[in-house]
DNA sequence: CCCAAAAATTAACAATGGTTAATTAACGCT
DNA sequence: AGCGTTAATTAACCATTGTTAATTTTTGGG
């Protein structure tokens, strides 16, 4: 069940829990591989798995009624990743979530944790940090929709995330923007001429 | 200090609270009155305010290096408000929060409710139910962001709250909605014409 | 009730983004 | 390495928005 490696990791990420509750947790974890390109959950979905991701990308993205695809959100290693509205809202999931790249989580269902992490005041802490993080990112998003042009927003993307560019195909990251991938072939090209002078 | 007005208040909003909580929580709250225009929270503030609105309106917004405001968020009514900046992150508040109209505020310091909240599950799971609510908010603005077009974002908004219109100025609702206050007005009579036909 | 100030509308123009289609480049698979 | 597929770029054209300034409307205070 449980080798060395696991192990190791599970006391690198959890090192400030209760010994107790992270081996009642890692009881239910488990370690799942995705394959570039593989869907992760599918729309509809109602499992409420909650997952750590180790290494890779995952991309949540909508359907249109015309078939066009709209990206949502990028999560990558070191976040966590969980359908948002099957684990907060309890509904079926409207998106799909795929790996962009060969990606392992580390997976639980949130169902089943949910009485580890009520009886535990690391846990409970965590999570309501965990929520915190969400919003925090979701306010700095929405802010960059209002305050900024697609371009600072482009600008603003690569500045956090640097290596998004080599990870992410631009189609991806254009309606990630709010914007058609035309558009920022264009707004990359903008800033290349303004650089050059 | 407490009125008969103001205790029927505390129980019919928290009445599925712990008495001797709720009259933990009674004690450090206390009623605020703003005028029309007035400011509630100031940019740098860093006071952990937390606040119920019995009736009124609060818009937050930031200021541009150019001297332009944009209007980051509407609360109004039966929502809850507090600087994001001051209360999630504990810095100081880069937002101004101002009444729009006489609004009457139930304010709590949340630096010292917290250990009250702590201490009782029922306000914790508020508490945490507070949050998803805030997450769910800020997801569904995003989702309109990426999804939608600026006009298809304005109708959505009148759809979700009508009286909006008659109690906002224009200019307040454009950069909500990410546009210029010129390109509402346009787009409001775009969809004039169209239902006319 | 009137007047001054603020807000909303409108128009003209510039800038930007959306859309489509064609071309080029990059990628992935065998 | 080569080939077919997919992605990215580019161009042309259209639609929409941003910007500014002038005009009209609305609002609120005296």
């Amino acid at each position: 069940m449980l080798n060395a490696a696991d192990i190791n990791f599970y006391l690198s990420v959890f090192r400030w829990l209760d010994l107790k509750d992270m081996m009642d947790l890692a009881r239910l974890a488990h370690t799942k591989e995705l394959k570039a390109g593989e869907i992760y959950i599918q729309p509809g979905s109602t499992s409420q798995k909650l997952a750590y991701i180790k290494a890779g990308l995952i991309r949540t993205y909508s359907l249109k009624e015309n078939g066009d695809e709209v990206t949502l959100m990028l999560r990558w290693e070191n976040q966590f990743v969980a359908s948002f509205d099957s684990v907060i809202l309890a509904k079926p999931s409207r998106f799909i979530y795929q790996a962009l790249e060969a990606t392992t989580l580390v997976e639980v269902d949130y169902h089943k944790a949910k009485h580890i992490i009520d009886r535990s005041p690391e846990l409970s802490a965590a999570s309501h940090t965990f929520l915190l993080h969400m919003l925090g990112d979701a306010m700095d998003r929405l802010e960059g929709f209002v305050l900024l042009s697609p371009e600072e927003r482009y600008l603003k993307l690569v500045h956090e995330k640097p290596d998004i560019n080599n990870r992410v195909p631009d189609k991806y990251l254009a309606t990630l923007l709010g914007i058609a991938p035309g558009s920022l072939s264009r707004i990359r090209k903008r800033i290349a001429l303004q650089h050059k002078r």
